[in-house]
DNA sequence: CAGGAGCGATACCTCAGCGGTATCGGTCAC
DNA sequence: GTGACCGATACCGCTGAGGTATCGCTCCTG
């Protein structure tokens, strides 16, 4: 199989309407057609159910968009990683170290002081991306390390070091009723009056529903400090917060742990380095 | 990139010669040689340091190497579990299971036994394989679930479970000398006067070298007692020997973790199911 | 119920680019 | 110096990817 017809079939299945998903990948609908066809003949199953109407996927077809797109990844991450080899051989060596803005960030600046401190440590270049970016980063070879967060972030198919765990807190307006309790419970939060944030998912777009849409933390913070919203962090949020919001712990919330996670196979020195190191901090 | 592009880089990268590559590849050398200096053009980097005498990989070439083979991978992957999920909506569904010949052979027993035995347990098929091998079926799509032992067999990029951890002995030939030992360590192998057996590589060939040449266990077992190698082997290993060979334990070996891998991202209830019960068996 | 809109499939054409053959230019061995 | 070896280049033919025009089917609508 070609990655083109991979790359045809993911914008299939994505789009379930063949002109659409011809417009977005920059060709004419008859030839996507025509090769959507020629891959179900390649493979001998049928990938899509198409009605003049309606297109959606089989089972086979629903494998190949998950697996097509683990691949297509890997493709690019090939691309990315070999163009970075080339300039790092050439120019100073460089990691680039992913990481969710706003999160994390006494921990992260420890480890980059710390790590540039060693002996031999390279210059590391930190990306600060949107909630669930930094997989995408690490997958595709645009990255070599990042920091996330189990169990929100899905570290399936990478290789990870655990560095801390905390408990939860709820970030709530000043003013606001739950705030007058010193602990909460989980069963608390579902009594609370207001919408939870929209943040944007893998394709950049907000998701439908109630909830004010948010980019960043600074956002957010700003939301929950109209009154507008509330947010369930870490514990090392706290340290991040004006007096304008207020941060009540949650017992039993599910704990989160941060963790330093880097692509499997991955012969980088620098990383391996860095994981060490943070693995100290 | 294309995948063809990428085969091709790994066939001349592998064989560093492209004139061989293009034999491998079935296609002549110069639309080989193309082919790959049009992919140094788009990736704006040499892969390859020629002379009309040799081909060495560049920094950058190594890393593509590197990387196309497990891109590679993941599009024989997405193509073979299609495949596979086509005839599994149709037919029965059945799940692959992949483990070393000869290894693990009481442990697999069990769970096949146990795992059969429960509600909803769908067809296994085991697929018995040579040294290494169980980890290319896993990574290519070929099977679904195998049993491997690190630290030989490499766990990056597969998710696992641990499900025991065994010592190791090592197997002589009765009457050897070290055999009047009870128990022996690392130090004292080294003065073993016998070969090491030689197993084929990821490319089903046999490395150079003294030691004689072994495809399977019965092959090992019976050329030990033979008196012609020795071998290291975990604990379990014990209850499958004939008293023509003898196993000594060796303390300071480093120890054998059975684990059950699977692709990360996998979907299977029935992969999850089968590794559930692994952990309790 | 007729007509139109929307959508995927089909027919047919064009041309980019992949692969083939012939050959060149450079290097090493004898 | 000469032949062998090897990768690069030149040039050609043809496969197949992509384009346009159109068909056939289904559902909506007045």
């Amino acid at each position: 199989m070609e990655t083109r017809e991979l790359r045809y079939f993911v914008a299939v299945a994505e789009e379930l309407h063949f002109g659409r998903a011809a417009e977005r990948l920059g060709i004419a609908q008859p030839p996507l057609s025509r090769a959507i066809r020629q891959l179900e003949r390649r493979l001998g199953t049928p990938l899509l159910h198409r009605t003049s109407r309606s297109v959606t996927l089989t089972a086979a077809g629903a494998v190949l968009l998950h697996e097509a797109r683990a691949a297509l990844d890997a493709v690019e991450a090939a691309e990315q990683r070999t163009r970075r080899a080339a300039v790092a051989s050439t120019g100073r060596p460089t990691i680039v170290l992913a990481s969710k803005a706003g999160a994390s960030r006494e921990l992260l600046a420890k480890l980059l002081d710390v790590y540039a401190a060693e002996p031999g440590a390279v210059h590391v270049d930190v990306a600060l991306c949107g909630p669930g970016e930094q997989q995408r980063l690490l997958r595709t070879g645009r990255a070599d390390v990042a920091i996330l967060h189990a169990p929100y972030d899905d570290l399936s198919g990478l290789d990870a070091e655990e560095l801390v765990t905390e408990t939860q807190v709820v970030i709530l307006p000043s003013g606001h009723p739950l705030t007058a309790a010193r602990v909460l419970r989980m069963a608390d939060l579902a009594g609370i009056d207001l919408p939870v944030p929209r943040w944007p998912g893998p394709d950049g777009r907000h998701p439908d529903g109630p909830g004010p849409e948010v980019r960043d933390h600074t956002q957010l913070l700003q939301l929950i400090s109209l009154g507008r919203t509330y947010f369930l962090a870490p514990e090392s949020a706290r340290s991040e917060l004006r007096d304008d919001v207020v941060a009540v712990p949650v017992l039993d919330a599910p704990s989160i742990t941060t963790v330093v996670a880097w692509p499997p196979h991955s012969r980088s020195q620098a990383v391996a380095q860095l994981v060490r190191t943070a693995l100290l901090v």
